[in-house]
DNA sequence: TTGTAAGCGTTATCAC
DNA sequence: GTGATAACGCTTACAA
C-alpha cells in the first residue's frame, strides 16, 4: 500500500496513471457489465470506489451528498452509481445502525378482513414515511406470540404494533419490550393491565347505539354474542350493551349473552341453544369473525333475518356488504386504526429524545344499518 | 497493538495477568448484568468470549457444536450464552452469508381470502423448514410489483413466490431474475410467456365440472364473469366452460362472457346489463373477488338464486360457506398451493447444484354443490 | 484445541 | 476535499 501523494510530478507520471485510471475503469466496466449485473452479486460502494480509484469514503459521502465532496466528484460518483444501479445493502446498513427502517405487526390471523386491513393501513402510513413493515401472525397463539415478539427484536426493527392472541392473558413479554423503551403500540386487542401507547376503536360507543338501533326496532330479547370475557374489546362492548339497555329500562339478562372462543361450531351451537331456550329476537354480536360466525348459524337455524330475529354485528363493512347487503354493522374502523397506529409508532421511533406519554387513540365507529323493515 | 507470546515468563508476572483477567470478568458480568441484559442491546458472541476470556472464534465454534472444541469449552460456553440468553444476530449472519433464511411472497393483495390462505400454507412448510415468510403487496400495480422485487433482492430473500399483480402485462423484472439463476416460483396468477416453476389450480377441470354440473341442472344460458383476458387463469377457465358447453351440445355464445378487473362497480354494471339484454339463466364466476362481486350484483338485481339464476364461482370455501351456505362453489385450493409453492422455493434453494428442471404443478380443483334444487 | 485476522457493506472518525 | 481505518456481529481459513 503506498500514498503518492507529493511525490508525483511530471506530464508523463501523470500521464500514466491517467491510462491506468481508465484501463482499470474499462475493465470493471467490463467486470460489471458480465458477471456483477447479471449474476446474483450487486453493485457495492467498493466496486465504484475500485472503478473511479477513489476510496470508499468517498464514495459514501457522495452518495449521501456530504457537502465536503467536490461537485465533480460527487457528480461522477452519482453518475456512475445510477449506470451500474448501484443500491446500497440494507443488511449492511441494519448491522451499522443496529435499526432496520422497518416496524413489525403481529396480528392473530392475516386471513382476517379486520386485520388485512388494517395492516393495509399501517403500509400506507409506514411507506409514506421511508419504512418497511414486516408481518407476523401469532395464530390466536401465546406461544406463538412470545416467539414472533422475540423474532421482531432480533430481526431489529424499529418498533412494534401488536394485537393480542385470543389466547394471551400473560403479558410479561410486551412488558419487558416496554421496560426496555421500546417503541411499543397496542392495537385494538390491547391488555389492560398495562398502561402504554393504545388505538382502539370505540366499542363501548358501537355497542351502545347498536344496541340502541335494536331497541327502537321494538327488539326487547337482544342477545349479544361476543369474544373470551378477559379480553378488553369484550368487555367494553358488553358495557355498551348493558348501558343502553338500562338507559331503555329494558332489563340485563345474562342468560342472553355469550362468551365465544373463534372457533365455529361453537357459535353454532350457541345459537341454536340460545334460539330454543331463550327466544331471542335480536342479535348483537361481535368482531368480524364472531360476527360472521353467528350471521351463518343463524341462518342455518331457519331464522328468517331480520323479519324473525335481527342481526347486528361489529364486522368489516366489505365483508358484510358484499355478502349480504342486508346486514346491518357496526363497522371496525379498520385502515384508520392501522392508519393511527403507524403514526403513532412512527411518532415514538423518530422522537426517541423527546419522550411521548402514553396515551389510548380511540377511533370512532359507525352504526351503519341496512335493513330497516321488520 | 501489542503481542506478548513469548516474552512472557515468570510466576509473578503469569499471577499478575491472572488476577488481571479475574477482575476484568467480573467487571464484564457486572455490566452484562445491568445494562445489556436489561436494555436494548443484546449480548453478543465478543461478550460471551470476554467474559469466559476466550477468543470469539472459540466461542462461535462452540455455539455451532464444532467438533474441533474440547468438551468442556463447549460446555461452559453454551451453558453461559444460555445463561445469559444469547440470540445470534441474524442481521450479521445475513451479511456473512449474503443470505437470510427466509422467503418473499409478492401477492397482490393480503385482504381477499385465498391469498391470505395461501401464505398460511407458504407459512407452514416455510417454518417448519427453518425459513422466514416475507410478505409484499402490490396492490395489482405493475409498478408496485417492480419496487416489490427489487426490495426482495435487496433484503437478500433465499428464494421468492409471486403472483403477478391483475397489471402485470411485462414481466422482464421477473425474467431477469430467471436468468440470474434467482430461485422463483410463479403462483396461481403465473405468467404464460416465461418458463419456469409455476403452482396453479386445476382451472379448466374446475370450469368444466361446474359447467357440466350447472347444464345438468337444465341450465341453458350460462353466462362466464371472469378476470382480465391475459391472465392465464381466465383463458383456462375460459377454455374449460367452452369445452363443457361443446361437450354438451350448447353454443357458445361469446355475449355471455365478460371480462372484469377487480372492481367492484364494474360487476355491478356488468350483471345487470346481461341480466336486461342477455337473459342468462346461470351464472360461472371467476376468482373469489370477481365471484363475490357478481353474487352481490345479482342479489341486488332481485334475481333469486338458485330459482331464477344459478350461481358457481371460483371461490374460497370459507367465506362463501359463512355467508351463504347455499352458494356453490369451485374450491380454490389456496393452502394446498401454498404449501406446494414453498416446497418448490425451499428445494430449489436447497438443492441449487444439482439442478432441478422448471415444471408446472397442478393443484386439483373441486367442485362443491351446496344446493341442487330448482 | 484454541487464537488471530480477514471479510461481508456501510458509515463515522480521524488524519492529511 | 479525500483517504485510511475501525466498527457493527458473525464465520472461517490459517496459525500456533
Amino acid at each position: 500500500m503506498q500514498t503518492f501523494s507529493g511525490t508525483l510530478s511530471g506530464d508523463r507520471l501523470s500521464l500514466n496513471i491517467f491510462l491506468g485510471r481508465l484501463n482499470w475503469n474499462f475493465l470493471v466496466y467490463l467486470l460489471l457489465q458480465t458477471s456483477k449485473t447479471s449474476i446474483l452479486e450487486s453493485v457495492t460502494i467498493k466496486d465504484i470506489a475500485k472503478a473511479l480509484n477513489i476510496s470508499t469514503s468517498t464514495v459514501s459521502r457522495a452518495l449521501r451528498g456530504s457537502y465536503e465532496i467536490s461537485p465533480e466528484t460527487k457528480k461522477l460518483v452519482i453518475e456512475y452509481a445510477e449506470s451500474v444501479n448501484y443500491r446500497p445493502n440494507p443488511i449492511a446498513l441494519s448491522l451499522k445502525e443496529n435499526r432496520s427502517r422497518s416496524i413489525g405487526v403481529i396480528v392473530p390471523e392475516i386471513a382476517n378482513h379486520f386485520f388485512s386491513q388494517a395492516i393495509n393501513g399501517i403500509e400506507a402510513i409506514a411507506y409514506n414515511r421511508g419504512y418497511h413493515v414486516v408481518i407476523f401472525q401469532s395464530h390466536e397463539s401465546y406461544e406463538r406470540e412470545v416467539i414472533n415478539v422475540a423474532h421482531v427484536r432480533a430481526r431489529k426493527v424499529d418498533g412494534l404494533i401488536i394485537s393480542l392472541a385470543g389466547d394471551s392473558q400473560q403479558v410479561d413479554h410486551l412488558a419487558k419490550l416496554q421496560a426496555e423503551d421500546f417503541p411499543l403500540v397496542f392495537f385494538d386487542r390491547v391488555p389492560e393491565e398495562l398502561i402504554g401507547f393504545k388505538v382502539v376503536a370505540d366499542n363501548y360507543q358501537g355497542a351502545y347505539q347498536a344496541t340502541k338501533h335494536l331497541i327502537q326496532q321494538g327488539r326487547k330479547r337482544i342477545a349479544h354474542m361476543t369474544s373470551p370475557p378477559f379480553l378488553s374489546i369484550t368487555r367494553e362492548r358488553l358495557a355498551g350493551y348493558q348501558d343502553a339497555l338500562r338507559d331503555h329500562n329494558l332489563p340485563f339478562d345474562e342468560s342472553l349473552v355469550r362468551y365465544l372462543s373463534f372457533r365455529q361450531e361453537e357459535a353454532f351451537q350457541a345459537v341454536h341453544q340460545l334460539i330454543r331456550d331463550h327466544q331471542p329476537d335480536a342479535f348483537l354480536t361481535a368482531s368480524d369473525r364472531v360476527a360472521l360466525n353467528c350471521f351463518a348459524a343463524i341462518k342455518e337455524t331457519g331464522k328468517k333475518i331480520p323479519e324473525e330475529v335481527a342481526f347486528i354485528g361489529f364486522s368489516n363493512l366489505k365483508v358484510a356488504n358484499l355478502l349480504d347487503p342486508s346486514l346491518s354493522t357496526v363497522v371496525q374502523p379498520a385502515v384508520e386504526m392501522g392508519q393511527s397506529a403507524a403514526e403513532l409508532v412512527l411518532d415514538i421511533i423518530e422522537k426517541k429524545n423527546r419522550e411521548i406519554t402514553p396515551r389510548t387513540v380511540v377511533i370512532p365507529t359507525e352504526v351503519i344499518v341496512r335493513n330497516s323493515s321488520r
